[in-house]
DNA sequence: TCCTGTGAAACGGTTCACAGCC
DNA sequence: GGCTGTGAACCGTTTCACAGGA
């Protein structure tokens, strides 16, 4: 039962579970695995095995129940739950989260903000105040904080990461261009602009040679 | 010469780029793949496997030249050179663009910001003044814009990519939770802070019926 | 000796094709 | 007939292992 599961499978079943969260927005009761193929820019056959490593949802025949898959693709993704997040460095990028509707839609909660910077500390922002890095461990501590998202300079985040871990934070989520060294059971996954950007760029070079 | 390069190829280029640059400012002159692969958290067979599909640039029982590898990086992924931006959408993740400072460094040029907020049009805004969205195809032309950044709800994207695309933008960076459909020749990047945070809440979740 | 460059093997993910059930 | 679930074939990427040059 717990086979391997790659990142890619991850992400398309984040986008299947959007799709069939806007298909019940539109009372559809089923949906084919291509119909889903088509929403999430991969193809029929893709989907249905992405779905079988978790178990068989369908009916042969007929296709899925919205209703249903959706159900279980938030079990499976772990968004039928909430999650404690603590944000560290308050400048743009952290409060470019509170654009996403879905980030509390899907169940990330955020219940601390952490900065080193004495001029924001105490300030309120967002839905919390800010608080003094240099009480990382306490807020993680008693705030029961599950999930940290590092939006600090990439000299810091290698530092903060592992106090965040040792304080018991779970996850990371990581916008420095660094790579983070933590335990191999704490999931990080990498955030980096300018990185996305250069994957644009060097498409674009390539086709230059390429013609 | 032009074998077709994989998306995480050219991520672990970026990586091996950064981890030069930094070894440029501490006046290393040569480096070998293992110390590279550590940086990058890869392996030295990667990284030798990844530089191999460019050409040989390193020299046997040596390694690399710092500087030579450098440049010959940066020419591959194509930021030798300016790449005007424009971005779309004036709220807090477009903000957050001017947080990274590679993103200049590396030769992206922010030179035109776009919204469709009448209150926000006229305003400058970083190194620019804001021009309503309705200016979209004059502003792409008259600029120049190469590459251009999408930072708008969902239901607006798929729109404002056909129009940017059919004005003469080259490259889309999309931050929309959408799948957007634009002809093969344009390359996208997508960045969803929901879905890289759901990658999280799966691992973890994972994590817990393993144990 | 040291470290690169690279075929070959191993691995893992995607696509195919079809049996099986509605 | 329609559509799922899945073994098998396929294909691209990573790892291995070693020949060859500094």
């Amino acid at each position: 039962m717990s086979r391997r599961i790659s990142d890619s499978t991850v992400r398309r079943l984040s986008h299947y579970l959007r799709a069939l969260e806007e298909l019940e927005g539109r009372h559809a009761t089923t949906v084919s695995s291509d119909q889903l193929a088509a929403r999430g820019g991969t193809t029929a056959a893709q989907v249905r095995k992405d779905l079988s490593h978790f178990g068989s949802f369908g009916k042969r025949g007929l296709g899925y129940s919205v209703a249903e898959l959706a159900g279980r693709l938030r079990r499976i993704l772990g968004v039928d739950r909430h999650w404690k997040v603590a944000l560290v460095g308050a400048g743009r990028i952290g409060s470019a989260l509170f654009e996403y509707p879905d980030f509390a839609a899907r169940g990330f909660r955020l219940v601390a903000v952490l900065d080193r910077d004495p001029a924001k500390v105490g300030r309120v922002w967002g839905p919390v105040t800010i608080s003094d890095i240099s009480e990382l461990e306490r807020v993680v501590g008693e705030r029961d904080i599950d999930l940290m998202i590092l939006a600090v300079p990439g000299d810091a985040a290698q530092a903060i990461a592992e106090r965040a871990v040792a304080a018991g934070a779970r996850g990371l989520l990581n916008f420095a261009p660094t790579q983070l060294r933590v335990a191999d059971d704490v999931p990080v996954t990498n955030v980096n602009l300018v990185m996305e950007m250069e994957a644009l760029s060097f498409a674009l070079t390539k086709d230059q040679t390429a013609s």
